[in-house]
DNA sequence: TTGAAAGCGCTAACAT
DNA sequence: ATGTTAGCGCTTTCAA
């Protein structure tokens, strides 16, 4: 951009002469203050005067003399990849807002040098607090220079430590998914499990298990697979399903959906009719084009986001463990 | 987060008094002043007492004070909805960061209410100036208030006017796709466009043809057809598709080349032998893990995010028209 | 080689 | 009801 932008923004010392008030008057009138006793004409006067010369605040030194900033820093692991970061960024902004607070984000593509700087630069703009957060549930430490300042793990936490952290309801959301089946009158369930050890796939194994406990359905170890969490991995899996005598099956996320799909389409199945199949994740862009379209479970980023700056704004939370922001179901046509 | 920081940040004056320095002396230090004769000594206690109270400048301060800020604003319409204002986003921080420069994000879900307020948020924190985003390439009409600072489009552009803009090549684009299928020996192309006007439509479209051209094969234009650019709509194409003879397909986007997978394996077919296709965007979560693994054209959005800071602090561009960024190919193994 | 001092734009007592 | 003034933490002449 090359335009000039000469003219140094208006002050409020500018707006106070022009308005023939002190500059304190303008403070007052600018920021509405209670206690103020401002005359209805000079408040006019500078009303005017604002709109006359086009006065905007200066935000900085209004931090800086007042000792109070408005920004809240938000660091993410992977911004660029996926659309999970952007939908925490987006509760965290709307939260933010709502409180008057404004996000300093900063991506790192989980490089440890690149989130001390992101650190760094944010403590050296005096925010209010971070929000840490990782594009999948998992367990982190917590950089030191973090501590500086008060801070929210989100969609990530620290083992055994009491950092304050809000995370997605694994468990509910795995019991969700195969109650969904449940309900649908299905017995015989397999799940197809990631291979990666996370609270994921704990979680959403416990959930399962206590959706058949609940029922009054057997567990059967048989009935649960592992494979790795990508559309390879389900398209592999599938074989292996038809195997169980299943008639539903429970996959890890959405892409391993996505994959085990294929396979059956190419075996001649079709689904719902031939078998049943619940994702995880509520991604988009596959969930809700597959055919047919995918009944899923949600992962609340949005939700991860706004929870995680209300946690930092006080929000106290007692119990000194992460806080769990539930999983909901998005029925979709995959389950019959 | 309840935990208590209540202790106030060190200030140049304790470091200064630490030092037994002045806060000149101590400022010169910091950053590290070109003409500052400083004696070894001193500079030493300085750092000493840096490290020894754990200082950190205040950056709104010296913004303040300096005169000149490092915040630059990213307003993006749609962070949450795709990996591609995340990967604009990326491109752009990463820039910044080059330069000293740190981003103020907001995103507005194109609301311009939303659009408005970030952009006063951005203007109240003398940002240096501003990147207006879109995740889609289109037209859009600038913002008033963006008027108010420096600022370039990103991903989009203000039709008849000069306003700085940095969009992807989609002409280039075009071509590129439709060589790709060329080069593997077709020469009976099927082009599947979106129904929506938009820049990506008539420029694609212009790069085929291009392409055809200077391999001197005829245009035909019932090869060209027109479908909504979603999975949907490349399935119910695919059937169009095949009454034409054609042995490659050309797809407006990825989505819709995953939908024309579907049929095709619905219909015995097989990619890249029965049929190759080409699709473009280079969605990941799509592109790298269909059946086989779509080959497709990459739409640059990490450039385009740095590009736009580029232009922002200084590349100049005389001709008054978009700079346009080249949409790479992306080679897996749709086509034979 | 170093320090004193005048701001940057604003807030918040404290006067008047 | 409104103005004065002393900072907030830092940069930057200008002196010493």
């Amino acid at each position: 951009m090359s335009s000039e932008h000469a003219r140094q923004p208006v002050t409020m010392r500018e707006v106070a002469d022009a308005a023939g008030v002190s500059v304190a008057t303008v403070s007052h009138v600018v920021n509405n203050k209670e206690g103020a006793r401002i005359g209805e004409d000079a408040r006019q006067r500078v009303r005017d005067a604002i709109h006359e010369l086009g006065y905007r605040p200066n935000a900085l030194a209004k931090t800086l003399s007042s000792g109070t900033s408005n920004f809240i820093g938000l660091v993410a692991d992977a911004i660029a990849t996926t659309p999970f970061a952007g939908q925490i960024i987006h509760g965290a902004q709307d939260e933010a807002w709502k409180h008057g607070y404004v996000l300093l984000v900063a991506n790192t593509e989980g490089d440890p040098a690149a989130e001390d700087a992101a650190i760094t630069m944010m403590l050296e703009h005096q925010v209010r607090g971070i929000l840490y957060s990782t594009w999948f549930h998992r367990a982190v430490t917590v950089p030191e220079a973090l501590r500086e300042t008060d801070y929210v793990l989100v969609d990530c936490y620290e083992a055994g430590s009491t950092a304050p952290a809000v995370v997605p309801d694994e468990v509910q959301g795995g019991r969700t998914a195969t109650e969904l089946l449940i309900q649908a009158g299905h017995r015989t369930i397999a799940f197809i499990n990631t291979t990666s050890p996370s609270p994921a796939q704990e979680g959403r194994l416990v959930g399962y298990r206590s959706a058949l406990e609940a029922a009054a359905i057997a567990y059967d170890p048989d009935l649960v697979l592992n494979a790795p969490s990508d559309q390879e991995g389900g398209y592999a899996a599938l074989d292996h399903v038809l195997t169980l005598d299943a008639t539903a099956v429970f996959c890890h996320n959405d892409r391993m959906a996505m994959g085990l799909y294929d396979r059956a389409h190419e075996r001649g199945l079709t689904i719902p009719g031939d078998l049943a199949v619940v994702g995880f994740d509520n991604q988009e862009v596959i969930a809700a084009h597959l055919r047919p379209p995918l009944t899923t479970v949600a992962l609340p980023h949005y939700e991860l986001g706004a929870a995680g700056i209300r946690r930092l704004l006080g929000d106290p939370n007692p119990s000194g463990k992460p806080i769990l922001i539930p999983c909901p179901p998005v029925i979709r046509a995959s389950i019959a």
